[in-house]
DNA sequence: GGCAATAGTGAATCTGTTC
DNA sequence: AGAACAGATTCACTATTGC
């Protein structure tokens, strides 16, 4: 294959990854996001306690014969993206337990250098069957630089603080798995990739290390998540798939995707830039009334809402956070996610009201 | 040194781990917990913003000048380990994404089977203070069987659904670094050991991965977290110790740990654990009859009980396992749960049979 | 249409004992 | 060693059906 002068940006390109990365230019991508095959080694069926088949991950492109066989893949393909790679660029890998530590191990054997392992806790995994084991409720993501030497790797320090009311971003980071509208489908409801990523994990890693403008190369892009969050967010993205099917879906959902313009995206990035809503003035509103009820979101636990916008547990008083916090055992808490009200007896997430109050206070919502 | 022939239990043995592992019998140990050095490759101190100096792991044994000199060791002293394993023992390793690929690499290369990784998320974790990176808020634990193909692994799953409120434990744990009064300090004040891991962490390994009396080794023991933890929860320990410093401090502390009595130890009991009852049983004891009908959860499906413990239903006769499978078109079937009986006009489970036969059995009923 | 009940599903290395 | 068989086992969320 001839080496490329130019970047064929914002396209997906089918074929072999290794081969295509070689075509590029060296040193020309900002970031790299890759999701590649998890060489699971699966026995036979797994049925449910209802005794319906799960629909495993069991094609083509996830069988390797060895351990050797997926390091020297692995070692092929992340050769290749670290040529691509500028000097400056970093890469993200994600992966399970059954291969992320080869890519970890081999990561650091090629010289690229971790600066964070980030862990994607699931809110709704699926669950272990059998009851043999722990359920396997998180992936792991590593975020690497080039080598050691390359100190100045883009992060958005401050958005990712706000985009944690205030607190510095963790390693952990809890999201849904892809499902519902969001999940691509075929004509007769089928999924059209068996591991679509979900596009909130995929705009936080753009909205941390990268900048409007910036080019994310994906040489494993299946059906696109990364190339959805790159054009919403005001970034080019070069997507390389080897099936035609994935390539397809891909181009189609892409081109569906609106894209921000910058204002929003100053918004997006600092939802901080919004006045703090104390929760006082959903008292003071009258959204809730003082001695009104609140609950986790089980409905197990009740506090009390009292009128200076604290709230009480058995003996304990204090606000939303504080209290969040000494029910659960925790250090901290969100107090606007963990309580919820009671409305026509359903449980609603009084992030809800601070929601309304910032809509008739004219702040754009985030 | 010359090979033991019984295990030196509830002792700390002082020297270099791998020699005191060859040193004990093959196959002779249930459990093995490891929080090995880590390769922090700590570029000068850190600092505070306050410039205040981090007091951070900088003692003499954790430096490692190279990758190949960290696998090295990890090889041995992991190969070290699995002799002294029983077949049907486990392993589990702490470590965080400066060490934990290499280990967890290493693990698989020599022919451990990962079971879970396991996320300790901490409540309390130490900032990033540069505000370059996510703040580092977790470790990684490895939890591995010696082999692929041992599959009888202790697992106390119905325990672990207890502590999790019912809920299957999932792979992430919330817990807060050791501090307070857990922390060991010398009489400056300084802490003993830079590392020191909290005990509700290792209660948690040894609930869901021991019972009663095993033999847990922890080969870095340092001040003895695993061996308090094991003398609390009624686990003999064996604790190897290259620093005598730490050693003494661990004998001390271990001998202040108050041990649980047997009974607030027991688990809750799994139903794989209670004696077989055959079907068989339920008609020799007359709580069903020859002839007796028996139905699905519906009462639409029936089939007639015979005098040898089988059933029929149409042409098809067999076990209630067989014959619910069959009637259900479905590959397997718990013809305890899937069978009812007729009871005041009411179809009642006839596994309340089974566990009426246990009571009388003087059996504990799950 | 509204609400309740039921069915479906997601990167999964998912059994133990006896013959 | 392999086959046969008993029998234990699920959480969060979405989509569909039923009343």
């Amino acid at each position: 294959m001839t080496q490329k002068t130019t970047l064929p940006l914002d396209q997906v390109l089918v074929g072999d990854c290794i081969e295509l990365m070689n075509s590029l230019p060296e040193k020309s991508v900002d970031l790299i996001f890759a999701d590649p095959p998890y060489n699971l080694q699966l026995g036979g069926d797994l049925l449910r306690p209802n005794n319906s088949k799960v629909d495993a991950v069991d094609d083509h492109w996830d069988q390797f014969d060895s351990f050797r066989h997926y390091d020297e893949f692995t070692r092929d393909w992340l050769t290749a993206a670290r040529r691509v790679l500028k000097d400056t660029g970093a890469i993200w890998v994600i992966g399970s337990y059954h291969n992320i530590y080869r890519v970890g191990n081999m990561l650091q054997d090629i010289g690229y250098w971790i600066l964070n392992d980030i862990v994607w806790r699931k809110t709704n995994p699926m669950p272990n069957f059998r009851g043999k084991r722990f359920c396997n409720a998180h992936e792991t993501l590593l975020w690497c630089s080039k080598s050691e030497e390359q100190k100045a790797i883009t992060f958005n320090y401050e958005a990712m603080k706000q985009l944690n009311e205030g607190l510095q971003m963790r390693s952990d980071w809890l999201m849904p798995i892809c499902s519902g509208s969001e999940r691509l489908k075929d004509e007769k409801g089928k999924k059209v990739h068996p591991t679509q990523k979900p596009e909130a994990l995929l705009q936080r890693v753009l909205m941390a290390t990268t900048r409007q403008g910036d080019v994310v190369l994906d040489p494993f892009f299946g059906t696109g998540t990364t190339g959805a969050a790159a054009r919403r967010l005001g970034r080019h993205f070069i997507g390389l798939e080897r099936e035609d099917t994935y390539a397809e879906a891909a181009r189609d959902r892409i081109a569906k995707v609106q894209m921000l313009d910058g204002d929003s995206l100053e918004l997006t990035e600092s939802k901080r830039s919004l006045p703090r809503i104390p929760f006082g003035a959903v008292i003071e509103r009258g959204l809730l009334a003082p001695g009104d009820k609140i609950y986790d979101n089980r409905g197990n636990v009740a506090a009390m809402v009292r009128a200076d916008g604290s709230i009480s547990h058995k003996d304990n008083a204090g606000s939303i956070h504080q209290i969040g916090a000494h029910v659960q055992g925790a250090q901290a808490c969100n107090g606007w996610t963990f309580w919820h009200y009671k409305c026509d007896g359903r449980l609603v997430s009084i992030d809800n009201l601070r929601t309304q109050l910032r809509k008739e206070m004219g702040q754009v919502p985030a």
